[in-house]
DNA sequence: CTAACGTACAACCAAATGGTTGCACAACAA
DNA sequence: TTGTTGTGCAACCATTTGGTTGTACGTTAG
């Protein structure tokens, strides 16, 4: 999944087939690179659930699937939650040790960018 | 980037190092290959800017930064907005439509995921 | 029917990837 | 000092990756 997020092309693939849906030929002709080259970047972004194929006619035609889009986002976001959690506990322990040393309030660190 | 992130072996030592920061053999420790092999992903990872080391006596321990991933969780937010213009502009094409011909309001598609 | 188009797939190739072992070296412990 | 620990790095290897060309086949156009 992040494998397939990997490569610039593969990524401007996923781009341009959200803004709409069009056909592999159409893909590969702004590409410097063969038809068959694109036809595999499509190939690994199908697998990976990123883009859905619908044939019409002769031609395969590919739109981009936000849910999975929306699945790595989730992932990431969760990794930004964990490390809030880690900063709040961090907040934690400062504060408890302030409290037993009842004086020492020198060098308290920034929380972080929390948003 | 993402290419940093497309490894489970390396996704698990971001979530780690978000937790606590922790020296490069606590990391290998736990996983089932040479320490070089992991030293290795740990390089990787801090070539992409997703992790940071720190030198302490002997040791080297690692970080997340949480800033890179913010950026990667931040390009898919893009990608999922883009996805909801385009809803948008399809939905004004369909208002449109159904305008100009007054009455047909058959098959109208949902809008799919909005948030 | 025949030609052109869009796609799929196989074979091939160079380079990158993910792993290994071995060695060197600084820092710490005895 | 000597030995152990933590790290970095190079050499090597098998597999994967990203690209190529060529072939085959269904679909559309003339």
């Amino acid at each position: 999944m992040f494998h397939a997020l990997a490569t610039a092309t593969r990524r401007d693939i996923v781009r341009r087939t959200i803004e709409r849906e069009q056909s592999v030929s159409a893909l590969a002709a702004d590409y410097d690179m063969s038809f068959a080259a694109v036809q595999k970047h499509v190939t690994v972004l199908e697998d990976a659930g990123l883009i859905i194929k619908r044939a019409e006619g002769r031609e395969r035609l590919v739109r981009a699937n936000p849910e999975m889009i929306a699945k790595a986002r989730a992932l990431l976001a969760r990794y930004e939650e964990l490390w809030r959690a880690r900063v709040a506990r961090l907040d934690d322990l400062f504060a408890a040790e302030t409290r037993s040393e009842e004086s020492t309030k020198s060098t308290q660190e920034p929380p972080a960018q929390g948003e």
